[in-house]
DNA sequence: CTGGATCCCTCACGATACTG
DNA sequence: CAGTATCGTGAGGGATCCAG
């Protein structure tokens, strides 16, 4: 690969020589939501210089993660998607990203919140149907964080998260960087409205809910 | 962390600054079959710089991933072992390794098998008991590759899997790069005993019985 | 002999400017 | 919008050296 291999015969070498490049794997996460333009990876990576993505989306390519592919139709416009190969990693991203979220501290002034991260986020933490007090279903809430709002339903066991408001939510939570908190259970439901980080709009007992439905 | 960070909240930004850096994951994997000396994790990473091995294991220390721990007794000896959180991984390791083993090519000259990588191969692709015929258990395998010497067992439906000969084996398996060939499915059993890829000293049959314990 | 530290060199990455 | 071009910096590669 770009930098010299691992020199080893081993699955994990190679995997690691495909999406273990910086960058790669956010790359990845973020197309897991479907299809995007290079200036939609962009913006949800603000931190990457458009050169390495560039060669991000090269590579991953060549090594059949993922496919370029133009839009015919009225705009002309490049997209890139995952193939069949490419989102077989969606498993391993979420137990990562449920490792990683275990040790996340208190945010720098300079993170930001994404809308691919924080989708990743609910779907890392859905605990299905096995948690404790099982969730009236179906439900559907709406999360608004630091401006981004996406909508989170569960249906017959079936998580759904998709971008933006949700029609007749069954509950509206509003936070600015509660939320980790909150899902890794380091505060309680009651505490987070008491302490203002989170704020509710609908009945204030269906956080409880939300809160053992979402768990990492 | 080392390099500046992705500026994201976000559980995979939080995981991939802790082992996203290069060879972090390969020293957590030879530390997941148990603690190692600096001398054994140079040996089972022929190609790693001792100064980069020198700066993750302070990282990964740092980070709670890893504990350094001096031996007492005898010969006094510096040891690096996994914390709890840290074996955490094994399960996300065993998975990537899956996947990056169905994108292996031929093995270039200068890629070696190293006994970690070949006991992960093993516990990777280890279909425990869900496997279309089941197989006699107990059962015990050895496995020679290039000189690496391994033991696989399985009994009650329980892999284990450990270093060196093995006593009074049901089979022997020696090859020497025939073996990802065998656990991909891309050559049948009686196709790499014919070849000659595969050797085996015992019943041929049951190398069938082992190519269906273990797939990827 | 183990367990590193040090040096130098190269190239991947980061930041920014620019173009079809 | 979708990248390419340029350039500085620092992490990684490789060899050597050193203390306990």
């Amino acid at each position: 690969m770009s930098r010299r291999g691992y020199g080893q015969i081993c699955g994990l070498s190679r995997a690691l020589e495909i999406v273990g490049e910086r960058w790669a794997l956010l790359i990845i996460r973020d197309l897991l939501s479907g299809p995007k333009r290079f200036t939609d990876l962009r913006q949800g990576l603000p931190r990457i210089p458009t050169n390495v993505l560039s060669a991000r989306l090269k590579e991953l390519e060549e090594t059949a993660v993922l496919q370029r592919r133009i839009l015919p139709r009225p705009a002309t416009a490049v997209v890139y998607e995952l193939t069949d190969y490419g989102r077989e990693l969606d498993d391993v991203l979420l137990a990562l990203g449920r490792w990683g979220a275990q040790s996340m501290g208190d945010p720098e002034v300079d993170e930001v919140y994404t809308r691919e991260s924080l989708m990743m986020a609910m779907r890392g933490s859905y605990q299905g149907n096995d948690g404790a007090q099982a969730p009236r279903d179906p439900r559907s809430y709406e999360l608004r964080v630091t401006g981004i709002v996406i909508s989170v339903t569960v249906q017959d066991g079936q998580l759904g998260v998709t971008e933006g408001p949700q029609l007749d939510p069954d509950l509206v939570i509003e936070t600015g960087n509660g939320l980790p908190a909150l899902l890794l259970g380091q505060v309680s439901p009651s505490q987070a409205i008491e302490s203002g980080s989170v704020r509710v709009t609908g009945n204030p007992e269906l956080l409880d809910e939300f809160a053992s439905t979402f768990r990492v």
